[in-house]
DNA sequence: AACGGTCACAACCGCAAGGGA
DNA sequence: CTCCCTTGCGGTTGTGACCGT
């Protein structure tokens, strides 16, 4: 079936982004709202393909974005994340308000993953790298969380966890409403959600925010007033324990 | 001041999924 | 059911900034 370009190469531009043409992609934006990028491109009479367009406005002009540096709470959601989802960068990015796919995904490869090398982690399989591969293999129980619609609440994702042991011949399949991680369709981010990440901002603790209500990791009624620090900020959050490896999801299984 | 190496991040590319005709 | 178009995602590249020599 053969793919057609994407668009006109001869007649677009590529590279940086000018001022004028943000502010004609802003302004067309605005004006239009987002959608049909194929067609954007000319109807705001730019010299761009629509995906350039489309990445443009994303990752760097949408007005709801968060610049500025990541925080040491996001960089543990980061890293809690992407252990469970692996370099599934726009689900983490889902997770955290006003930043990007694209901003995350550099965000892991200039410091987070230096970051965990420096504390002996692997990136890759967030165990320790001394450990031998065949080693960590043998221990390995694999985990597959698999997505499924509740039929009810359609705009939830049920989590359905299959636990295969090395040694056991039949996988144990579980639910495990402690780990909602709340994928849902929804309007796009709202520029007026309060400061993220922060505990008790929306009176709601690191875990409930992750979908983790009445885990034993939420800690709302432990935290003693809004504004003060709070039990999981800068050393981090132990997300489903997984930082004294209580659990341990090897590999990971979108379906 | 000039140069080379490294870092950070914006942008591009190719592919796959989803959906309409 | 197939074809084709659009959109979105993840990996990779390009380039400017920064830093040490």
């Amino acid at each position: 079936m053969g793919r057609s370009p994407c668009c006109e190469k001869a007649h677009t531009n590529k590279g940086a982004w000018t001022k004028e043409e943000d502010d004609r992609l802003i302004a067309y934006i605005r004006a239009h709202g987002e959608g049909c990028w194929r067609s954007l491109p000319k109807a705001a009479g730019l010299l761009r393909c629509g995906k350039s367009c489309r990445l443009r406005w994303i990752n760097y002009l949408r007005p709801d974005l968060k610049r500025g540096n990541f925080t040491e709470e996001e960089d543990e959601l980061i890293i809690k994340l992407h252990s469970l989802l692996g370099n599934k960068w726009s689900l983490i990015a889902g997770r955290l308000p006003g930043r990007t796919d694209n901003e995350i995904k550099n965000y892991w490869n200039t410091h987070i993953r230096r970051k965990l090398l420096s504390r002996g982690i692997d990136p890759a399989t967030h165990r320790p790298l001394n450990e031998p591969a065949q080693e960590a293999a043998a221990k390995t129980t694999t985990t597959t969380i698999s997505f499924s619609h509740v039929k009810e609440e359609k705009d939830k994702i049920s989590c359905t966890t299959t636990v295969v042991c090395k040694e056991g011949k039949n996988p144990i399949q579980e639910r495990c409403p402690d780990l909602n991680l709340e994928l849902k369709i929804s309007l796009p981010y709202q520029s007026q959600q309060p400061e993220p990440m922060k505990t008790g901002a929306r009176g709601l603790c690191f875990a409930c925010r992750l979908g983790l209500q009445n885990s034993k990791d939420c800690s709302c009624n432990l935290i003693p007033s809004i504004g003060s620090s709070s039990s999981s900020s800068n050393s981090g959050y132990d997300f489903l324990a997984m930082k004294s490896g209580v659990l341990d999801y090897r590999s990971l299984e979108m379906k």
